[in-house]
DNA sequence: TCTCCTCGTTCGGCTTGACGAACGGTTGCG
DNA sequence: CGCAACCGTTCGTCAAGCCGAACGAGGAGA
């Protein structure tokens, strides 16, 4: 998480969605409410504005707030079924690949899981206000809150809180899901 | 998107995560290096705060900024296979079914897509910074932006700009995939 | 009981964010 | 050419954000 400053992040976050509207910087004040001198000022990154006035720009671009902050980036990126980096559990049969990282400012891991009958596998709470997405591909499992476990076959879905306890198991010889954790940090 | 100011979705952002984190509003204004006073304001509701003001809190909570701006909500729900609401293509063998739309500030909905042989499924462009995460679940697919398609195999993922026009198809007779659409409002 | 410490709110003063006006530069039209 | 419209930057002014101090309230310890 970024820890200095954001204004600089903010002056680059403007001019960049300005540009996509393709609109002068005259325009967007006058759309947005607040004199040129000012987002003069902000997309020179001098200055340090007032949460309003970040929001109405951020109403006109018509993005979320949290994009004026935390710019994203894009591309078209493939892995393969085996190539990712899976990372076992030594107390069970349960394999993890974390395919997507949220880019800063976005929160959440996309993973594919898998495992086999045998023990379950056992996550400690997360970081407050965590959500789990969970949706089987193959086999039956079963997932959840730790005493609020569901179960679910192929095409199921589930959505949990991930701040406290919960675990997922699996009975059938060969299972995979994938699992979705979006996390406020 | 929430249009209206966020003043009072701010005070109430920080009253939580103060609460969350066990300290008084003397001890939170400390470590952020803020006065008393302007806390006492800003968890009021009262006032507007400076970007600044506002990233010392972030940062002495531990959160990500737009986390003040934009709360989240949580809890268990379950979709089964078949219950959700698919919604068909006219000109082709796809259906997709939306599990999950992201709550408000949160930029992603989860779908389940399932296909057959046939015509590809074009989709438009979406808004401007919108990403796909797709990740096969079964059958062979061959998706991503017109003229950049990749095939994909069962446990395959792919990840692309969705701001421009993209497809899907299978030529299997049974295909499904998890489909994570990111956008920015 | 009294004293000390911390709390959260209110208050007055200082600094800076946001304002409108002015300015020089560019473009398009007659 | 001159004029009008618009641009983005700079400037001076005002008011609100943020500061520290003061205050009353509550809790803990002697």
């Amino acid at each position: 998480m970024q820890r200095t400053s954001p204004l600089q992040t903010i002056a680059a976050a403007i001019r960049r969605e300005r540009a996509r509207m393709g609109i002068s910087s005259a325009e967007l004040a006058r759309r947005a409410g607040i004199a040129k001198s000012t987002l003069s000022q902000l997309e020179a990154g001098t200055g340090n504005p007032s949460v309003e006035t970040l929001w109405s720009i951020a109403v006109v671009a018509g993005v979320p707030f949290s994009t004026l902050v935390d710019p994203p980036t894009t591309g078209v990126r493939v892995v393969r079924a085996g190539e990712g980096v899976a990372i076992g559990s030594e107390s069970s049969p349960f394999t993890s690949t974390l395919l997507s990282a949220g880019p800063a400012g976005v929160r959440r891991d996309l993973h594919l899981i898998s495992s086999t009958a045998g023990e379950p596998r056992t996550a400690d709470a997360h970081s407050p206000g965590t959500t789990e997405h969970m949706l089987v591909s193959q086999g039956r499992w079963t997932a959840g809150p730790v005493g609020e476990e569901v179960e679910l076959d192929p095409g199921d879905y589930v959505t949990f809180p991930a701040d406290r306890p919960h675990s997922y198991r699996t009975s059938t010889a060969s299972a995979s899901a994938v699992l979705v954790m979006e996390y406020p940090s």
